[in-house]
DNA sequence: ATTATATATTTGTACCTACAACAATTGTAA
DNA sequence: TTACAATTGTTGTAGGTACAAATATATAAT
């Protein structure tokens, strides 16, 4: 019964906070995997990304940064360039509009999270971290 | 940087959970969603449910209930009526080939959800269940 | 140099989520 | 009864996931 559960309630809880993300975001007019995207391009801090460096940073493996990008360039949230050393690439950086959207909303983002794990004590939220890491080796 | 943790890892576990059984469930040619809504119609034993049972109890509270249905109507697996007593509602039931499909399909997913769950001990199990009722309460 | 293979991205399709608008039916209250 | 509100389901649209095929470029092998 439990192992049903585990399944059940985990997918149930990803889905639970998405929507407390995608709530949060939904007023700036950001999807999470759009916000997903400039948060990992800031981290990159001004060298441009490739889609697949995007690609595999992202929670949903399977994502299609193609398109995700392309509604980013349509708001002037990041551009793109070819690459001139490989011009089967594509550079990705975050415009400075992009910046300032995020500069925005990252205590909005910080309210939620802490929101959210205050419901745990620091011991409980440091197992339930350390049995997802369990959780998740790969087979 | 725990609460930031607590979020992305969730949503990250939600979805590699999604993944493990979306997989398993790909050579029936059933979506995840698919799959839940056959089994919710089992779960009836007999009595037809109509479509407002049956998105609330799915995972996903805003699926499209209708054109899951549809699909599942497609391939035979279901059948439809309109509610002689109300005729705003509809009469969902899984047919006699939906439900030989999901005793096919059964011993897969249980083996897929032991071999996820056999990577916690029991009491581990129990305590992340009862850390993510905690993370649930609603606003 | 030509062919084959690998890499990086784009495009196409089916299905799903989220949200809003719409239509039909039913319930209620003046 | 007529008007208004609530319920139930369908349809439309934008964005996203998953998977596969196509395109372009780069690298390796013969």
């Amino acid at each position: 019964m439990s192992a049903r559960s585990l399944v059940v309630e985990s997918m149930r809880l990803g889905q639970f906070m998405s929507d407390e993300i995608s709530c949060a975001l939904h007023p700036y007019g950001l999807s999470i995997q759009q916000f997903n995207v400039l948060r990992i391009l800031r981290g990159c801090k001004g060298t441009p990304a490739s889609l697949q460096y995007i690609t595999t940073r992202m929670i949903h493996k399977t994502s299609n940064t193609t398109r995700i990008v392309d509604r980013l360039l349509e708001k002037k949230l990041v551009d793109r360039k070819p690459c001139l050393e490989n011009r089967r690439k594509v550079e990705i950086s975050i415009t400075s509009k992009g910046l300032s959207l995020l500069t925005t909303i990252d205590p909005v983002i910080d309210e939620k999270e802490n929101e959210v794990a205050n419901r745990l004590t620091n011991e409980e939220l440091a197992t339930l971290l350390d049995n997802y890491k369990k959780l998740f080796v790969t087979l």
